[in-house]
Parts: structure tokens; sequence; C-alpha cells
DNA sequence: CAGCGAGGTGAGTAAACGCTAACTTACTTC
DNA sequence: GAAGTAAGTTAGCGTTTACTCACCTCGCTG
């Protein structure tokens, strides 16, 4: 089940600190904020409930730093988008990526069982000031590439001119690949489909590339979900190890 | 802020049970199945707690019985599509008010600050059966409807070709507008945005009809915000009052 | 009008909660 | 090797939690 680490030797503050934090996240995120106590997380970090109160002045002040952690495990990514030249071509992976990112993991990320989505969703019954921080960070780390590859896009005349205005386009992707990923939290999807979740992901970008305006012509040609998906393990092979 | 009821007269059993339900459903919407006490519902429906467990044997059997009342409160409204007669129009029509009931409340619904998003949210974080339960009940009452005006839009040729299964079409619509009302329910949206939350839901509806197949020049004659507003405010005159 | 059952409550229970004081242990420093 | 300190624990604080029990109070009906 859960990892109850054994209580390990004498360690140093900071590092200490830094075990605590990711051993609490995924306790936090399977129970909640106020479903996971602290003699929970402790017992989680391997470490008296005491100690943990040298580290941190309040439980909130644990969560607050543990769901902060979160946030920048995420980050890195994008960067390899870069080497990319903007195009129809990388918009469409790009579209793909999101969605198979959010759906499935972003590649290299360590985290065991996706506990960042729940501590968003959680967030987001919440005051939400944790999934805003989150959302602004992937906002300003994706915007750029992804605005740029669609005027790209326009210039390759593959957009279909349409009143939404482009940051809401992709906006909706993003949270369409939320909300299949909000559905597939619980073992049993919240919705009964035939086929598999990878079918499920790929028919969801199809849904959004053409909700985004890609030209029925542009969809035929660049939409090849195998293709695409080998062009994302190239880009993070260094990952797939 | 909540309203914790005075302490009112005899009830009879059932009426009194009634009562708590309606009372504890805001409060456990509001802070969650762990976040809300015994005590806290207690108070909100005007008993002492030992009465509350004269009509319930637990909490967690009180908080089954709220989440099972808040689900048939959705069911009725979708019986007033049954006077349209299939079509593109209608289709639009349909898929406008998906959007606009999930993010703006359903119609005549006395949901006050519409806790059975909330509900459902948390049951998704949690094991997802009430929420289950929900989708299925609105997917068996809808998908009639949006299947034959679906249907009746691909004979008036009106829908591009596309590889997606029609039940995933309409419910990636679903899903959409879910993320979206799950980005507002914090007082501050989890996105920044320029315009209004209406003209979003507008936005969104579009990439909705682009995405589920619809052609650019249907998508033309038949959206036009204002009168799908119309049409909708006639069918469900009775609850505007 | 006695009695009785259903509606309703105050005062508890044991356990779990967040948190802390007082202590021990291990490592560094000169 | 004594002193000093950071790392760590034990035991328990006061409170809240879900839940229970003994009791009260009506409105009824034989």
């Amino acid at each position: 089940m859960s990892t109850a680490l054994p209580r390990t030797k004498r360690m140093s503050g900071e590092k200490r600190k830094q075990a605590i934090l990711q051993a609490a996240a995924p306790v936090i995120a399977r129970a909640g904020f106020q479903g996971a106590s602290v003699r929970d997380i402790a017992e989680a970090a391997g470490v008296s409930e005491a100690l943990l109160y040298k580290h941190f002045p309040s439980k909130q002040a644990l969560y607050d730093e543990a769901l902060a952690g979160a946030r920048e495990s995420s980050q890195f990514t994008i960067a390899r988008f870069a080497t990319l030249e903007p195009g129809t071509e990388s918009f469409v992976l790009l579209t793909y990526a999101t969605v198979d990112f959010i759906l499935f993991g972003f590649p290299g990320s360590k985290d065991p069982e996706q506990g960042i989505a729940r501590l968003v969703f959680q967030s987001l019954l919440g005051d939400g000031s944790h999934a805003r921080a989150i959302f602004a960070d992937t906002a300003a780390n994706w915007m750029d590439y992804v605005l740029a590859s669609y005027q790209a896009a326009i210039d390759e005349g593959d957009i279909v001119e349409l009143p939404i205005e482009p940051p809401h386009r992709f906006r909706f992707v993003q949270q369409l690949a939320m909300a299949l990923r909000l559905s597939h939290l619980p073992e049993e999807p919240a919705f009964a489909y035939r086929g598999s979740k990878r079918k499920l992901a790929d028919q969801a970008v199809l849904f959004s590339l053409r909700g985004v305006g890609l030209t029925d012509a542009a969809i035929k040609t660049h939409f090849q979900p195998r293709k695409l998906r080998a062009a994302l393990a190239r880009l993070f092979s260094e990952y797939t190890s």
C-alpha cells in the first residue's frame, strides 16, 4: 500500500525536510488535507510527529509547502519542444502532447500515482490558489510555443477563422484533458465506454484539433496518432528508459 | 453565511429526515465529507446530533443518502427538449444547453450555490460511485435526444465524418463544460481571462460544435448565442419567474 | 386518564485530532 | 574529552470527533 518508510538514521535538517515533503505529498493527495492526519504523514515519512513540527510550524504550512514543491515538477518538460520549428505539424504534436501528458503523466515525472492531479483538483474544491499557480506556470511555459506554432499553422492556411480568442482555444484543450483525467481518478472511470483509454485520448485530441479550428484537410494529413506518439517518444527518449 | 436553521417544532419522522438531508447537502458540499462534522450538519438542520442518529445509522449513511437525493434534482429538465423536432437546429440548441446548464446551473434548480457540482467533484476524488451514478443518469436521459438530433443533423448534411464514436463526441462537450465549471468553483477562477464567463461559455460551445463535427457552414447558420439563449428561455420560461 | 410509542435532547463515551514540553542521542568543535 | 548543538523521540496536553444512552415530552388512543 502506502510507502511507510522505516525509521532511518540521522539526516541533515534540509534533507529530512525534503524527505518529509516527498513522503507527505502522496498521502495528502490520496486523502486530502482533512483526511490525511499528521500522524499518517509522520508515519509515511518514517519520523515522529514531533520532528515533523520541528520543520513545519503547522499542518497547513506543511500542506502548502508540499503543494508548492509538487508544482515545480512539470516545468522542464516543455523545453524539449523548443527544438521543433513552428508549423502545423508541431502544433498538432503540441496538442497531442497536452492531452497525452495530462491524461497519462508527464514524461520523466517520478510522481508515483500522479498525485499532482489529485492535489490540483483538491485545490479547486478549496480556495483554488494552488491550482491557479500551477495553471499560471504552465500557461507561462507553454503559451509561447503553442501560440507560435498556432500562428505558423495559420500562415500555412490550416486554420479556419473562428471567433474564439486564441488562448481560449488551448485552454479548452487543456480543460477537456483535465476533465478526462478527473473522470479517470477512481479505479472505475466515471463514465463507461468501449475501447481503451488510449483510444479515448486519441479521439479527444481529434475533437480538440477540430475545435481549435484546424481544417479537415490539415487534420487528415497531420493527425496520425501512431506517428505522433513515435515523435513524442523520440523527443523524450531519455526518460523512457 | 450558512443557513443555520432554528430548532423547529415537532415534525413527522420522514419530513424531518428530508429536512435534515436538505440542510446537510450544502454543508457537505462546501466542506467535504471529512470537513463537515456531524455537529455542523446537525446545527445547520436545527436538530441535535442524537436525533440525527435516530434517522441515520452513521455519518457515512447520511452522506450517501444526501448525495443520492441530490442526484434526482436534474432529471426532469430534459423532458422539455422532447417537444423539439430533431435537426441541426435542435442539435445546436442541445449542445448550447449542455454547456449552459453545467456552467450556470439547471433551470428551476433550487440548488442554492450549485452544491451538486461540488459533490460530484468530491465523489470523483473518492471512489467516484456517486459521480458515476449521476453520469449514468444524465447519459440515459440526454443521450436519446442528442443522438436523435445528431442523426438528423447528419441527414441534413451538416456533420463532417470523423473517426470519433458518437457518444464520445457529446461526452467531450460535457467534460469540457465540467472542467470549466470546476475551474470556476473558487471565487477567483483557476485561470485568468478577459471577458465575461458568459462569453467564455459561448466560445466553449463554438469549440464544442466544431469538435463534434459540425460543418463551418452549419455553424455559421445556427450558432447565434443570443437566439439560442432566447430559445432556451422560451423553453424554460416557467422557471425564470 | 393511564399508558405508550414516537419525536427529541443533554450529557456523556472512547478514540483521534493538532500540537508541545521535556527529554535523549549523535555529531561537531576546540 | 568536555561542551555545545542539532536531530530525534516519548509521553501527553487540550480539544474535537463520531457515536450512544438514559431520559424527557408531547399527542394520541383504549
